[in-house]
DNA sequence: AAACGGAGCAACCGCAGGTAT
DNA sequence: AATACCTGCGGTTGCTCCGTT
């Protein structure tokens, strides 16, 4: 199909509106009503694209537009609408009367989205498992957040021009990237330790925050972490005889008896290296067990915990018994456990 | 007081879907 | 059927403000 240009830019204003323009837009819109704005610029003496105006009055001069900052109740039902909806700003807006799609884009990629991140530099959760209700059966870990950022760096390295039909494609693309993480887990974890190579996610590569900053790692499942996360810690540390849980200022991994980790905290030393690792060492039930919740894939029960019960499987420290029995249960318990249940 | 850097936000860009011709 | 146009969406850019050095 044929495309020309949305208009000819030759001539055209570009960069801030002045009031004056404003003032013209906004009148003409409340003469003409909106629509045609390809001819509005030109019928109302507008030295401006009909895309800028349009853009300018939805995003700036609609009357029923709430001005300010976003409420803590707004914000939460971003949290919310994002973990469900991805980046559909739009679909997002939709529920959030008085904000545009441009304003709450803005508001997650320079607030959210980083809280997300800091978040996920760094937090590892100790847990002795012995001190569950459920029981002490180590349960195994999940893939590091490296490999789900790899996964966003190949998918925008895919972008580009060939960024067609993402509107119609969205949902089946994220059935898509969640499959790849999966197979890309199986592939990079479910046979090796995880390379952690220090304090574990706290040495989260710069690319991942750089594609947090941008957005791109910020579909559901990761929201659902941070909406999950302060929850989840609190209610962890307030638990009576709850597992041990420490985490180090600023994120910093705290071993569980000995206070900051250090040179042997968290990562490939002391009793916090992953799970597979501890695994090879032939740690026994009883041994403390890093959650890495940036590897924590919790937009799902299932998708949460097949991995776990692949890992558990593949070690062989509980066999698995076929069609789940003992291995599902016990994980159920710990799930109870941790008060995760309840908020999936 | 000036320089610098980060955060926040407004606006632009490119693309897709739908519709008209 | 092919083309042109309109509208809307999401990603990205770059300007402005403000705090820090």
């Amino acid at each position: 199909m044929g495309r020309a240009p949305c208009c000819e830019k030759v001539g055209l204003k570009q960069g801030r509106w002045t009031k004056e323009e404003d003032e013209i837009l906004a009148r003409y819109i409340k003469e003409h009503g909106e629509g045609s704005w390809r001819s509005l610029p030109k019928n109302a003496g507008l030295l401006r694209c009909g895309k800028s105006c349009r853009l300018r009055w939805i995003n700036y001069l609609r009357a029923d537009l709430k001005r300010g900052n976003i409420t803590e109740e707004e914000e939460e039902m971003i949290i919310k609408l994002h973990a469900t909806l991805g980046n559909r700003w739009s679909l997002i807006a939709g529920h959030l009367p008085g904000r545009t799609d441009n304003e709450i884009k803005n508001y997650w990629n320079s607030h959210l989205s980083r809280r997300a991140a800091d978040f996920r530099d760094g937090i590892v959760v100790n847990i002795d498992l012995s001190r569950l209700p459920g029981g002490g059966k180590r349960r195994g870990g999940r893939a590091s957040r490296g490999i789900l950022a790899a996964a966003a760096k190949e998918k925008k390295g895919k972008k580009g021009k060939d960024d067609k039909g993402k509107n119609n494609v969205a949902e089946a693309e994220q059935q898509q990237q969640l499959k790849d993480r999966e197979e890309e887990e199986d592939a990079n974890v479910s046979t090796t330790p995880r390379p952690q190579p220090d304090c574990a996610t706290a040495a989260q590569s710069e690319e991942q925050a750089q594609a947090s900053a941008s957005g791109l790692t910020s579909d559901g499942p990761e929201e659902d972490l941070l909406a999950l996360s302060e929850e989840m810690v609190s209610a962890l540390l307030a638990a009576p005889g709850s597992p041990k849980l420490e985490v180090g200022p600023d994120g910093s991994c705290m071993d569980s008896d000995s206070g900051p980790s250090g040179d042997s905290g968290c990562g490939s030393g002391g009793p916090s290296g992953d799970v597979a690792h501890e695994l090879d060492l032939g740690l026994d039930d009883k041994a403390i067990m890093d959650w890495d919740l940036m590897g924590l894939d919790i937009s799902a029960a299932d998708d949460m915990w097949d991995p776990l019960l692949w890992d558990y499987d593949d070690e062989t420290l509980v066999p698995e018994p076929a069609g789940g029995g003992e291995g599902h249960q016990q994980q159920d318990e710990v799930m109870s456990d941790l008060f995760f249940l309840d908020n999936l």
